[in-house]
DNA sequence: ACTGATGCGTC
DNA sequence: GTCGGAC
DNA sequence: GTCCGACGACGCATCAGT
């Protein structure tokens, strides 16, 4: 199969929006792959699961640049600037990227060339799979040396589409779902297969191997695939609402809460001895937490598979530690060591597998029963909870929540049909944070001092806004967070013009940003925009407030989103050091 | 042995 | 993680 | 309601370059 067939889908794929026409598109695709091709259209268009332990191809857009830079003799400053420009520009397509450049070199030099043998598709996939088993010194080199070689053979599209397959994001407006439907249609003529097919993944999560099963033994064989003890479960995601108010009336009147702890998410797999432990996105965690191993190995069960949230505890204080510490645990190295300084806590909140039996189709109900009679005296907890029927008794566990160091609740359906449902499907767990009570004194006020260029479908418009405080004592602004989230297509647009006559060629002496950062363009301080975040962090990049708390840090914002421009604000009218150094001091006093 | 750049994972 | 857009 | 892809801060691993 050549590659260019799969390269010409992706182009239908990016010249539409409409879902339909996608599936019809993948569909055709599916039909004309081979059998034992199949699993490698998955892979290559989605990514191969990440849990199976396969090295990353350790290459994005920087070292891309670098390969291009090395290939076609232009230097890497150069291919910088003209993306830089070419994405200030235009905007109707999406023909900005790296990969469109790639084809249009590609396009220039072929014109004296003979034309290259079209690349296979099995070539292709498996170019990349060798550039994944290179490590060490010099490792670099031969990934670029191999793509090079790749794209030596390629056509101008198949260049293009190679490139964005290196950088991660083919930006096609295709996912998992749309792919599980496109196979539902393709091997068995009825889309309302796909949520055999999605079962299927939830409990096996490969898509390429489902894709396989699917094509060579049919859905039968689909329809057999069950938990297997050590591998993933697709975890279950819980949806937002604005208050609790919706939450209870979307709820039944009545749900219960948990608290939601600020650590990382486990899902931990216990086969006798053997524990695996697994993270959201299902990557291993087994060897960051030997203690939570321990935990695990303690509960008298042969077989069993639980979920939990993995909290960095302070057992002198006796209170939660940030999450940023917690990060700490994240490494490869000096685990033991670390394990001591960070002590970890892990709050269980459910019951997947047990003996032999799967709880998922189980109520919540009964999952949290048998869960609390398992975790009993072997230094595990289940996260705390409470059942309520009214705002009242909401608003005082979120609060209790909160005071107890967490970022809110999560509300569960507690009715009969309340079953473990992965992905953010449905609204059985529903999430709400203290961030989304509209707190007015919770934003803050931001001078926008420079941005970078949007890519994709924001290619034409500013991506993300620096943003700083300003500092009275030096009268200077110091910059504290970039903004990307929150802006509407026509307030981008809006920005272009506004900051339009404030464009500056050289940093304003009164602005601070630091090293690390490197805006596309820089703006005379001037607009001030309300953002709002979750939380303030030490910063270790961020120079606003800096060494107030520890040294060679500063201070930033979590989650940082726009909220609005503040027209009536002058750029001294921005949040202030003192007043960001107040507010950090109230948030640690809970 | 150290630093900076880059990538990739958590949220 | 947050958010907005297209369906 | 679902699905997707713009983008955030931050910590660790890896590698190139010195």
């Amino acid at each position: 199969m050549k590659y260019l067939d799969l390269v010409s889908t992706y182009e239908k794929l990016d010249n539409t929006t409409k879902r339909l026409e996608m599936i019809d598109h993948l569909v055709e695709l599916i039909k004309k792959t081979p059998t034992d091709l199949i699993d490698k259209i998955f892979y290559l268009t989605l990514g191969e699961p990440s849990w199976i332990g396969k090295p990353e191809i350790g290459m994005a857009e920087k070292l891309a640049i670098k390969t291009i830079s090395a290939s076609f003799g232009i230097p890497v400053k150069k291919i910088e600037s003209h993306l830089k420009k070419v994405r200030g520009l235009s905007s109707e397509n999406r023909t900005t990227d790296l990969g469109s450049f790639v084809g249009t070199l590609k396009g220039k030099k072929q014109m004296t060339l003979i034309k290259p043998k079209p690349l296979t598709v099995s070539q292709v996939y498996s170019t990349f799979e060798k550039m994944r088993t290179f490590s060490g010194s010099g490792s670099q080199e031969r990934k670029m040396k191999s793509l090079a070689s790749l794209l030596g053979n390629a056509s101008p599209k198949e260049a293009k589409w190679i490139i964005r397959t290196i950088e991660g994001k083919l930006r096609v407006g295709i996912a998992e779902m749309t792919m599980i439907e496109a196979l539902a249609i393709a091997f068995t003529d009825d889309k309302t297969n796909k949520e055999i097919i999605e079962n299927a993944y939830n409990l096996r999560c490969d898509l390429g191997y489902i894709a396989k099963e699917l094509a060579v033994n049919g859905i039968k064989a689909i329809k057999n695939i069950k938990i297997q003890i050590g591998n993933p479960i697709r975890m279950m995601l819980a949806q937002r609402l604005a208050t609790p108010e919706e939450i209870l009336e979307k709820l039944g009147g009545k749900c219960a809460l948990e608290y939601k702890y600020d650590g990382i998410r486990i899902q931990a797999h216990k086969n006798e001895d053997k524990i695996v432990l697994f993270s959201r996105n299902l990557e291993s965690l087994t060897e960051q937490f030997p203690d939570v191993r321990e935990y695990i190995k303690g509960i008298n069960v042969n077989q069993l598979i639980l979920e939990g949230e993995c909290v960095a505890y302070d057992i002198t204080k006796n209170k939660f530690k940030p999450f940023q510490e917690l990060m700490h645990r994240r490494r490869k190295y000096d685990i033991d060591k670390v394990k001591e300084q960070f002590r970890v806590k892990l709050f269980v909140f459910d019951l997947l597998f047990l003996g032999r039996k799967s709880y998922l189709n189980e109520s919540y109900v009964k999952r949290r029963k048998e869960l609390e009679n398992l975790i009993k005296n072997n230094g595990l907890s289940t996260a705390k909870n409470l059942i309520v029927e009214s705002p009242k008794p909401f608003y005082d566990f979120l609060d209790n929540s909160i005071k107890d160091g967490c970022e809110g609740v999560i509300a569960k359906s507690i009715q009969i049909d309340s079953i473990y449902k992965a992905g953010a499907r449905g609204f059985l767990w529903i999430k709400y944070k203290h961030s989304y009570q509209e707190n007015l004194g919770d934003s803050i006020d931001l001078v926008v001092v420079g941005a970078n260029m949007g890519r994709g479908k924001w290619a034409g418009v500013y991506g993300a806004v620096f943003g700083a405080i300003y500092d009275k004592d030096t009268d200077s602004f110091k910059t504290t967070c970039k903004i990307a989230s929150g802006f509407t297509e026509d307030v981008l647009k809006t920005l272009m013009d506004l900051f339009d006559p404030l464009r500056i060629k050289k940093q304003d002496p009164r602005v601070e940003l630091p090293k690390e950062i490197k805006p596309d363009v820089l703006f005379s301080p001037n607009i001030v925009i309300e953002v709002r975040g979750d939380e303030i962090t030490l910063s270790p990049t961020y120079s606003a407030a800096f060494g107030e708390f520890k040294e060679n840090a500063g201070l930033s914002i979590r989650f940082p989103r726009f909220i609005q421009i503040r027209k009536d604000k002058n750029p001294e009218d921005a949040t202030t050091t003192d007043e960001l150094i107040q507010m950090f001091q109230n948030q640690n006093k809970k």
